[in-house]
DNA sequence: GGTGGAAAAGGACATTTGACCATAATTTGC
DNA sequence: GCAAATTATGGTCAAATGTCCTTTTCCACC
């Protein structure tokens, strides 16, 4: 047994049958270090779930500066929602950070898995309401907390992440610059 | 026909027979200027549609200040979705900017529409599909844009909210001092 | 295991932003 | 229509943050 199919058995209540359906229809990939799964401008055209590794998800403003929206380590899904969804060019890249490993599911195919497996859905709607919880929290902080806060938060809610991220990639994800970061960290350690 | 059929009309294909059960399990209210539909820690038991006036949901930060994550105009919706899915005590407010009259669906009423009327439910989804476009924007925009930005973005997305918004709360909603939305709005006048 | 490249840290400086204050203008509710 | 309260502007200052730069450290890959 796989880590997907892992990551099913604890998440819902599929049944075996459901199961191997869901992932008859899942394209395995394997990304490299800065491979891109989807570059901004493209479609979305696959529901993604990483196995193995982390990916980040991330826009670029007219300057050229990256800013990260999310980070998907295994065991969680990615997409540039609007883009899968209205099958409309992306507003976002998705890229790897580590060497990964994804499973993909293109658009049709996973909408039949919705329509044919109820359960699947209610499971699908769980993901996208903490989606919205995540979102509401993630704009509060965006416009009240100083970046020495916003980098408590993250080291608090995301410890794990801390260790496996370069800390530039950590400030695109906070919205500070990384010199402000190091001076963050900095004053940590002279306490 | 009220307010609140001619948005649905507009918006959707239900049919009569829909509309009224919709419609019947609906309650009224009218709020008075910066009266709570909705403090943080209460549950939220309605979704919320806004037939007149405007609503704002924000949250209070440690020090007092408030932070807008929303403003609701007429014929939009607006809960505290986490509070309401949960039945958990929210973490916002909710409360009128202006006098407002709203219609409330207690949840398990809404619920009942949605498993009985499967085009309320597809329509509910689109509504839950915007607000995920929109929170990545308002995410993006946040971590990157310059405090002129915001603003340039937020007159040019929404310039009737402009004109019926104290600045006070366009800065609380852009996470700008009002001294900042001062200064850009004078330099503006200066060109 | 060594080397090239990326990542982090540090220094110097300019700029932006916010806090705090006072004041002017507007709005609201009676 | 008036008084009180809210809202907007303005000044001054200190602090925080970003940019540009160099230097050092670390890491990945051959």
């Amino acid at each position: 047994m796989d880590e997907f199919e892992l990551y099913l058995r604890a998440h819902t209540h599929l049944d075996n049958g459901d199961m191997d359906q869901i992932r008859s229809l899942a394209i395995p990939k394997t990304l490299r270090r800065n491979e891109f799964l989807l570059h901004e401008g493209e479609i979305c055209r696959y529901k993604i779930f990483i196995s193995k590794g982390l990916l980040r998800t991330f826009g670029t403003a007219a300057d050229g500066s990256e800013h990260i929206l999310q980070f998907a380590p295994e065991h969680s899904w990615t997409l540039d929602v609007e883009s899968y969804d209205r099958q409309q060019p992306a507003r976002y890249n998705i890229a790897a950070i580590e060497n990964s490993e994804v499973l993909l599911w293109p658009k049709a195919d996973f909408d039949k898995l919705l329509a044919t497996i109820p359960s699947l859905q209610s499971f699908a709607q769980q993901l996208i309401s903490r989606n919205i919880y995540n979102s509401g929290r993630r704009i509060l902080t965006a416009l009240s907390a100083t970046p020495e806060e916003k980098y408590q938060e993250f080291i608090h809610s995301s410890p794990d992440l801390l260790a496996r991220l370069p800390l530039h990639m950590i400030a695109a994800y906070l919205g500070i610059s990384i010199k402000t970061l190091t001076r963050i960290r900095q004053a940590q350690l002279r306490r």
